[in-house]
DNA sequence: GATTCATGGAGAAACGGCACTTCTCGGCCA
DNA sequence: TGGCCGAGAAGTGCCGTTTCTCCATGAATC
């Protein structure tokens, strides 16, 4: 019974204080080897239901837990997968300043939870000691911007990486992200039927895929309707500014008779605006903004959003990722190019897979003169690219 | 130069493929020792500049990471915090719902990263194979319910924690909480002051320390100033029970000229009741909602609303919290009641150290019948208990 | 009676760093 | 010339698992 105690015989007896139990103190006085303690607490090797109940007795009653630690080293897997949040200009951290992070970010925990992993929130922008200093399984990446060097460096150490966001010129595993220009598109035939004759856009300065996915599909709609475009941008980080854009907007001599908004904040700015020079809503303008936020289900008049569903995308997100760390085949070493299962490997070196998530109009008053209270889906899809 | 190459004569040479650089590679491709590469990358030892630099300048060259799993199993330092949210009801996770846990997280994220610390969301109620499997430094608990399994767990397995809300009856090492009665009693006592003859309360069926503490405050102030309570309770994780509940309160026949909301989002329905009933705010009903949404300053009219100032929470728990991991004397072994350096101990076995911080109430149109806009801090500052 | 075979389990090698200890060697002073 | 000192660097374990290899043993088969 007492034979396999100290039996690695490299743990000196004394100087041991009173710390967590470990295997082998679980193996001594079950009375068998660290193997055995190991596989019948894992499920694992072939031993008789009697002796893996009686191990499980005795490391429950020493309140043995095994080391994270330890195992992380030994396995090569944390269970940790790094959600990095892109951050804007030069504020540190503005993260979940937008419903959508939010709500992406909340979806995302729950799924990677789901299926056993835990999620760690990482700006970018951070301390490089800090992403060094953790061992993740893998990462999601919100809006990677083009040659990130913290995406690279990621996939070059053959962490597996999926992108929030169609990547520009990054090397990603996979991406997803909504048909923005399908969105968009289907916001302006939405009010075009509803009377629009010329249709504005409050849109942002920065660079991002949305940003500019969102203001070419506007762009190119204005191009073939033959509609002179009429738009303000601005810094979409500035709460502030977004108010000062929209009412720049309105005071145009070329004021639009409808307006799409991009960001969050813009239904209520542009509402705000109307007042002021005002115009009714929906009678002398016609207003949708893309919002998570169902305070728009309230205002007087309710408005119309267009919601990216975020919560569907921090969902598939971290399956795709999550697939894409399953898959590897340890057997064969780490070449990079086997990191994924078949499904997620591209023929030759094509582009990451991705994968388009529709988008859904919530129309409310605001876009309408006739009756409210309508979803209308997006008109694709969602599918391979 | 090459004498250090397999030096250690463990590591079979072969079978050894592109992974990624070790630190037994950078010290054969530098001509130093292994533990010259630790000290040097570590800025420890007692190198010459001229060597520190040169094995710097190797590693940078082939591309080595430590290994983060083997630097914690060595040193028992994750550099990873748990934030713990305690889930409502049967809902799985419920994390973001309300503003104040999305400031206070990123509050608590930016301040964990600034100490060179990652933050891992975990809801309480989570898989218990997940929590196991992180190592830890420490947790961050919000508002841990009485008798916590998993906060006791893990005050017993030595990791410190600190919680968000005082603790009924939980071993943690440190609170921070808002002084709900004091912010309570201020806002009565505001609403009083504008003329409010019968206040009202909308509250919330859950035992959380937010809810016990500021309904108990309500109640003693009713107690004390002669006044019948008037109050109605719904589960706070409900949007829609708040709505129902903000209509029973204005449709009683005590219906109160005043009314204190515990939720955020009450602010709103107490105003869609009012507009129901036909009473106008705040000619007919003076209005108070703790939020931490902007949106309340541009509803018609604005909602004076009490700020608990979810940032300033959220920093303060992660400092402690950090001080408690680094305080801890690593010397004699782990003495829990030595984790934590002289000024988080207490006298004998007195009750943990907790830290109040100010509310701020934010004066706007609904709760007076003058001059709007002004701000009031709450009466007491913060201070040790 | 000698060979398979399945069962149950032990032993030891990694995993990749870092903390602690020890060794070497040249300079300096008595 | 011997001894001491300290800078500079190397050695040695060990952190706590998992996992791979391999050994007994007894039953069954040839």
């Amino acid at each position: 019974m007492t034979a396999a105690a100290n039996q690695s015989g490299r743990r000196p007896t004394t100087s041991r204080r009173l710390e967590r139990a470990g295997i082998r103190d679980v193996a001594a006085a079950a009375g068998v080897s660290i193997t055995t303690v190991s596989d019948a607490l894992n499920g694992k090797g072939r031993l008789p239901d009697e002796t893996r109940s009686r191990v499980r007795e005795v490391a429950e009653r020493l309140g043995y837990r095994p080391s994270a630690a330890a195992r992380t080293l030994r396995t090569g897997r944390s269970g940790l997968i790094g959600l990095t949040v892109t951050t804007y200009g030069e504020e540190p951290f503005t993260f979940t300043e937008f419903a959508y992070f939010a709500e992406m970010a909340r979806a995302a925990t729950s799924a990677a939870l789901g299926r056993g992993y835990a999620l760690v929130v990482l700006p970018a922008s951070s301390r490089h000691d800090v992403w060094s200093n953790i061992a993740l399984d893998g990462t999601v990446v919100i809006d990677p911007p083009d040659q990130d060097p913290l995406v690279s460096e990621l996939y070059r150490s053959g962490v597996p990486v999926v992108s929030d966001g169609k990547p520009g010129n990054c090397p990603v595993t996979a991406w997803v992200d909504n048909d923005h220009e399908a969105a968009v598109l289907g916001i302006l035939d939405h009010l075009s039927e509803a009377g629009a004759r010329r249709i504005g856009l409050l849109t942002g300065t920065s660079t991002d895929t949305y940003t500019r996915l969102s203001t070419e599909a506007y762009l190119g709609w204005c191009g073939r309707v033959g509609q002179e475009p009429v738009y303000e941008t601005y810094p979409a980080h500035d709460p502030a500014a977004g108010a000062v854009a929209a009412d720049r907007l309105l005071a145009r001599p070329d004021r639009p008779d409808a307006v799409y908004g991009l960001f969050d904040p813009n239904g209520t700015d542009l509402l705000a605006a109307a007042r002021r020079y005002g115009l009714r809503v929906p009678d002398d303008l016609l207003l949708v903004c893309c919002s998570e936020s169902d305070v728009y289900a309230g205002t007087e008049p309710p408005i119309t959003t267009l919601s990216l569903k975020p919560r569907r995308i921090g969902t598939t997100v971290v399956n795709l990722l999550i697939d894409a760390i399953e898959g590897v085949d340890s057997g064969t070493g780490v070449d990079i190019a086997r990191l994924f299962p078949p499904r997620f490997r591209t023929a030759g070196t094509g582009p990451p897979p991705g994968t388009l998530m529709p988008t859904e109009l919530i129309v409310r008053a605001s876009s309408q003169r006739r009756s409210p209270r309508t979803t209308i889906n997006a008109p694709r899809p969602p599918g391979e690219v």
